[in-house]
Parts: structure tokens; C-alpha cells; sequence
DNA sequence: TTAGCTGCCGATCGTTCGTTCGGCTCCTGC
DNA sequence: GCAGGAGCCGAACGAACGATCGGCAGCTAA
């Protein structure tokens, strides 16, 4: 009787949605808000409607959650941006074109952009490790097309992994702070951005 | 007695330094190694080699600790920063010296940066209030400097408030992540982002 | 029909946490 | 010499936490 409710409920309210997507996408909201030591299994369960002994069946520990969600969304992000910086692309055009992506990516999933910021310490040394990598990758890609770039006369920096991760920090800064008006306002901004960073990478006085 | 080898060793080893700084100084250290939530009132009195109870002697509780660590912290870092904005002075060199200021500064401080940008929202909402009214102090200041620096056509940003966001943002992050080698090493970082802050504010084209 | 799996539940375990309290020992001021 | 505060202690309290376990309903395949 209850199943069949919550089935009901399901469907018509969550679409399809499973209950491990409904609880990543609770216990995501919980942990930017709360954080992820204040935010509780049990706090998790009543957002899903399930008693917290249930989560267990879906995930073998809180830790699991969080690092499905952090997990989950670097390696989407990376799918997504990452394809920017294609060797074959002029370096300007591929650094714009990631920069973009990464502000507007970032802004559809906010929520897990700012979980896998903050409380991505708090997994075991080799799942962070795991996600650190993805990162590290990230950012060595860009700085390869930045050293590609000063190669090419198009750039200027005293060092390029030094300008790729200063590139890298405007940007996460600005993604966790950043709330736009509107559709047009994030592409305005996505582009300024961009711009911005084309403008340190050539402008660079070393 | 026990007082009294106490008494010795601290005048000795850590010179006059009384309690209340031990607690804040390692509690410090704890709070960046482990965050906020996971270090205990027992791991802190544990360093500083007393008992648990103790500490409710020098603190009424653990976020006034966390609160006299970010707090102490950040007004420090507006007396030693702040004073570099001052009106009387060619916007260009007040930022390059604010810049230059907040990296060294930062890096003298590195635990209670790193504690006081990652454990803020553990605070009550009113203390979090009376931190971010410092940083935002420090935030308008520079942006005040920048428009200033744009009516008299030395920079060119299309929004000062955003070009101030983004500066500080590439230079918090440095400081978050940056463990220079020697002090050559950080007066020559310093300089160079100092550097790319006046680039970006000159070359950011709307 | 029935064995077995999935999803869920209530009850509860053991641990850790921040904090409190009464009392002890020094040191200082009167 | 004595009152009183400062500093510290052991013991303990109540709450919250992550996690476990046995068992129950409903669905599915043999």
C-alpha cells in the first residue's frame, strides 16, 4: 500500500527517477547547505520519505554518497570541457571556448560544484585522490594549450602552469559565487570571463 | 609543581605565550587538518597538554574559538591590507601594493586563511556577519580603487565590482594552494600576480 | 505455488561529541 | 594569615551520530 503510493507519487512528481538519483540529488542539497559532517543519514532519509536504515540498501556508507556526487560531477564536467581543448584548435579559440564551458557547466549543476569544492576533504585519502586527478587533468590540458600558445607568440606568461592555475582560480571562484539574473546574463558573463582570461594570458608582463 | 615545569617550558619554548594563544594557535592547526567538525574539544586540549574541561576556562565554548581564529584573522589582514588603498594614491601602485600586501600576508598566515575561508559557515549567522562585513570592507575598497583607476582611463574593465571579484578571487585561490620555497620565491609570486591583477584590470576588453 | 530477491522498516548498538559540575591547588592582594 | 580568584582536574551527562540486524511485504521467475 505504501509502495504503491510512493510509486504513484514517483512517477507522476520525480518522473522515473530512482530512489539513488533521488537520494544523490537530497544528499547533494544537504551537504551545500549544511555541509557534509552537519548534514546527517538521517537528515537524507526524511528528505527521500525513507527511514535512514533504508539508505543502506542503496549506498554502504554516508562516505559512498559523497563521493558518488563528487565523483559523478568531475567526471561529467571533464567530459564536457575538457573536448574544448582539442590540439587542433587555435590556443585562443580553445581557451575561450573551455572557459565558457566551465562557467556555464558550473552553473547548471551549482549545487554539486559547490559540495565537490568544499567537502571533498572529507572522503578517504583515495577516493579524493581519484577526483584529484580529474582535476590535476583538467588543468594540465589547459596549461599545455597555454604553453602552446607561448610557443605560438599568441600568449605571454613568466609560467604557464603558474598562469593556467591562476586562469583556473578566477574561474572556480567566480562559479561559487555567482548566481545570474537570467539566461543572457550567464552568456554574457561566461564570454567576459573568457575574454578576461584571454586578456591575463597575453597581457602578462613577465 | 606541575604548574611550575609548565611554567618553565612555556617561557622557554614558546616565550610568554599564554594559554588562550596556545588554544587559538592549535586549534588552528587542527581546524585546517581536520575542519571544523571533525577536530574535537579533546584533540585541541590534547595539544596543548591539558584536559578537556579545561578549556571551557579560557573559552565558553568551541565556536568562540573558531570565531576568535577568523576573526582575529581577518581584522588583521584589513589593518595590514586595507591601509595600501588609500585615495591619495595612484590606483595602479595602491593595488600592485594591496596585492602584493595580501599575498605576503596571507602566506605569514596561511593556517587561519585556510581555516577562516573554509570553516566561516560553521559559525553562527551573526558572527559569519561580522567576518564577511570585513571582507566585503576589503572588497569595496578595491573596487572603489578600480573605478577610480577607470575615470582617470589608466584601466578598462566593464563592471569594476566584477573585475574587483575576479582579481581577488585568482588571488585567494593562489594563497589557498601557493607554499613558496623561499622567501625570494614569495616576494617574486607576489610581484607577478600583483603584475597580472594591473594587466587584467587594463587589458580586460568589454 | 513457491523460492528468492528487492526495498523497506523498527529497534538498537556502540561511539563520540560538546559541555557541565564540584572540588582541588596554587598565587595574589589585603 | 587569610579570603578569593585563576587555572586545572576527573567524572559524568545527554544528545546525536553512523551503522547493523532480523524480519516483513511485494514482485518475479521457475
Amino acid at each position: 500500500m505504501r509502495l504503491q503510493f510512493q510509486v504513484a507519487v514517483q512517477t507522476q512528481d520525480i518522473a522515473g527517477r530512482d530512489r539513488v538519483d533521488q537520494v544523490l540529488h537530497s544528499a547533494a542539497r544537504l551537504f551545500r547547505e549544511k555541509g557534509y559532517g552537519a548534514a546527517s543519514m538521517r537528515d537524507i532519509a526524511g528528505e527521500v520519505d525513507i527511514r535512514p536504515s533504508s539508505l543502506y540498501h542503496h549506498f554502504p556508507s554516508k562516505q559512498h554518497i559523497l563521493f558518488a556526487i563528487c565523483n559523478g560531477f568531475q567526471r561529467d564536467f571533464n567530459l564536457d570541457v575538457l573536448a574544448q581543448l582539442s590540439p587542433d584548435r587555435a590556443p585562443e579559440d580553445a581557451i575561450r571556448a573551455a572557459i565558457h564551458r566551465h562557467i556555464v557547466f558550473s552553473n547548471r549543476r551549482w549545487t554539486d560544484v559547490l559540495v565537490t569544492w568544499r567537502e571533498r576533504r572529507s572522503l578517504p585519502r583515495e577516493q579524493q585522490a581519484t577526483i584529484n586527478a580529474l582535476r590535476r587533468q583538467y588543468r594540465d590540458a589547459l596549461a599545455v594549450v597555454v604553453e602552446r600558445g607561448c610557443r605560438e607568440g599568441v600568449f605571454e606568461v613568466p609560467d604557464s602552469k603558474l598562469a593556467a592555475m591562476a586562469a583556473l582560480d578566477m574561474v572556480n571562484g567566480l562559479v561559487q559565487w555567482f548566481k545570474p539574473r537570467d539566461e543572457r546574463d550567464l552568456q554574457l558573463t561566461a564570454t567576459r570571463y573568457a575574454d578576461a582570461v584571454i586578456g591575463l594570458l597575453r597581457g602578462w608582463e613577465g
